[in-house]
DNA sequence: TTCATCCATCGACTTTAATCGATGTAATCC
DNA sequence: GGATTACATCGATTAAAGTCGATGGATGAA
């Protein structure tokens, strides 16, 4: 995870029905959902939710795969991981005192 | 933390000035730097960047102290762990078995 | 084969963000 | 008091993101 990757990934979360889409999603795993359940659920176009998807698939954060004539959707929970990975050590930059609340404040879910 | 705060706090991050901003101002914790100092780092207009910095502090990862005539800015760290707690809930999502790996990514700093 | 469904892509338009130079304000120094 | 430094704000310009309708390529159903 470098400095670019990171940028994509927060530019991706970064818009209310991307990261709305993808809260869906990760209710949703490890089953997924269509893209036209998304589309649905987002109230925008068809084309403009596909534009959206195409940010978040591009960060990583979303994973397609096709069954049947749909196309099935899933959250790239590792990508976040990973995000939160770097944002923590970015945070702490080798300083146990500041990462320490961080993770007692993970530990609670 | 609701979602509206989460997009704004995302959205300061998601831009290489400001993440670059943010993690000097980590790296100078708990001391802070001056706007100026921020300003030569960052290589853009001194107007330019205070609009930046207007962004972060907005988001509250940033907050400014009057030190003379020099405006010390700080990293407002709690803003992002509330951030990745936001985060790390959205990803959970009740299941244990999601957050784990997250939080065993984590202790390693 | 024909038709309908699912979804990506294209082109045009609108909105928002980024950038800069110039100006204004407050604090310090001489 | 006058000059200087530090920084925010304004106004204008340019670049990027978001939105939509329309089109097209698959896939499955009739």
């Amino acid at each position: 995870m470098n400095d670019d990757q990171a940028l994509v990934i927060l530019a991706a979360l970064a818009h209310p029905t991307r990261l709305k889409a993808f809260r869906q999603l990760v209710r949703y795993e490890p089953d997924g959902l269509s893209t036209g359940a998304l589309v649905d659920m987002s109230g925008l176009t068809q084309s403009t939710f596909s534009s959206h998807l195409a940010v978040l698939a591009k960060a990583g954060l979303v994973t397609a795969e096709k069954r049947g004539r749909l196309q099935i959707q899933r959250a790239g929970i590792d990508t976040l991981r990973e995000l939160m990975t770097y944002l923590a050590k970015d945070c702490c930059g080798g300083r146990a005192e500041l990462c320490e609340p961080l993770l007692a404040a993970l530990t609670c879910c």
